[in-house]
DNA sequence: CAGCATCCCAGGGGATACTG
DNA sequence: CAGTATCCCCTGGGATGCTG
C-alpha cells in the first residue's frame, strides 16, 4: 500500500469517535490495573530475578516495607507474581513472576526508554 | 550476532546491579512525571486531534472539569501541550500537543495494545 | 464554552516500631 | 529474613455550583 493511502486510513480510524472511544477505554483499563507508584517498579524487579523480599526492597528506592507488602500481597491475589514457600531452615520465601506480569514487559521497556532519554535531555541542556 | 551470544549478552547486562539500578530510576522517573490516572489520557486525546477543553472532557470517560482544568494547567506549564487563545469572537481556546507531548506516543501505544488485549481474554474466558 | 471556587473524603503512602 | 501493626498526613480526586 502507497504510503498515502495508509495515512488517509490512519487519518480515518483516528478520526471515527467508535475506535478513539475504544482506546482510551484500553488505556484507562491498563492505567487501572498498574495504578499507583509501585506495581511497575516491582514488577520490573522481580522480571530482572530478585525474588527475595528484601532484595526486591532494595532494588526499588523509596519503596517501605509497609507497601511492598502491601502490594505483593494483592499482586499475588491477582495473579501477577507467584509466591512460593521454601521449606528450607530457616524458611525462605520467593517471589516469581508470571506469564501475566511478563506481559508488561513491553509498557516497562517503553517507559525506561522514555525515562532514559529524559535524562539524556536535562544533561545534554535541555 | 549470534542469538545465543546476544541472550548471553543480555543476561549479563541485567545481572549487573549497576544497569539494573538504571534501569529502575528511568522507569520511576517516567512514572513520576506521568504520575496520576489523568495526564495519559489526556495526552492521548489532544494527539488524537481535541483541542477544545469540553471535546477533551467528553472523550475522557469518568473526568471532571476540576481534574481536567488542573491538569491543563500543570501541563501547560511544563510545556506538555500549548495553549491558545483565539481571538475569535467568542473566544475560543485550543489546547495542541508539543513534540515532547508526542514522545509519550510509544508508552501509550503499548498500553492500548495491553489494555485491548486483556480485554480479548476476558472476553474468550480468562 | 471554559473554566474557577468550595467542600469533602478515601485511601495511598510515609515513618517508626515490633514479631515469629 | 519477612513481614505486621499503628499512627498519621496529605493530596488526588469526586460532587456540586457559579462566573465571564
Amino acid at each position: 500500500m502507497e504510503p498515502e493511502k495508509r495515512n488517509q486510513m490512519a487519518a480515518e480510524v483516528l478520526s471515527n469517535p467508535r475506535n478513539q472511544h475504544e482506546e482510551i477505554q484500553a488505556l484507562q483499563d491498563t492505567l487501572y490495573v498498574l495504578g499507583g507508584k509501585w506495581k511497575l517498579p516491582i514488577i520490573n524487579s522481580i522480571c530482572n530475578g530478585n525474588k527475595r523480599f528484601r532484595d526486591i526492597e532494595r532494588s526499588i528506592p523509596g519503596i517501605t516495607t509497609r507497601m511492598l507488602s502491601k502490594e505483593l500481597k494483592e499482586m499475588t491475589a491477582n495473579q501477577l507474581i507467584k509466591r512460593t514457600v521454601i521449606d528450607d531452615t530457616p524458611v525462605a520465601i520467593e517471589y516469581t513472576s508470571t506469564e501475566y506480569c511478563r506481559s508488561f514487559g513491553d509498557i516497562i521497556l517503553e517507559m525506561i526508554k522514555w525515562g532514559k532519554q529524559h535524562r539524556q535531555k536535562l544533561k545534554t541542556g535541555d
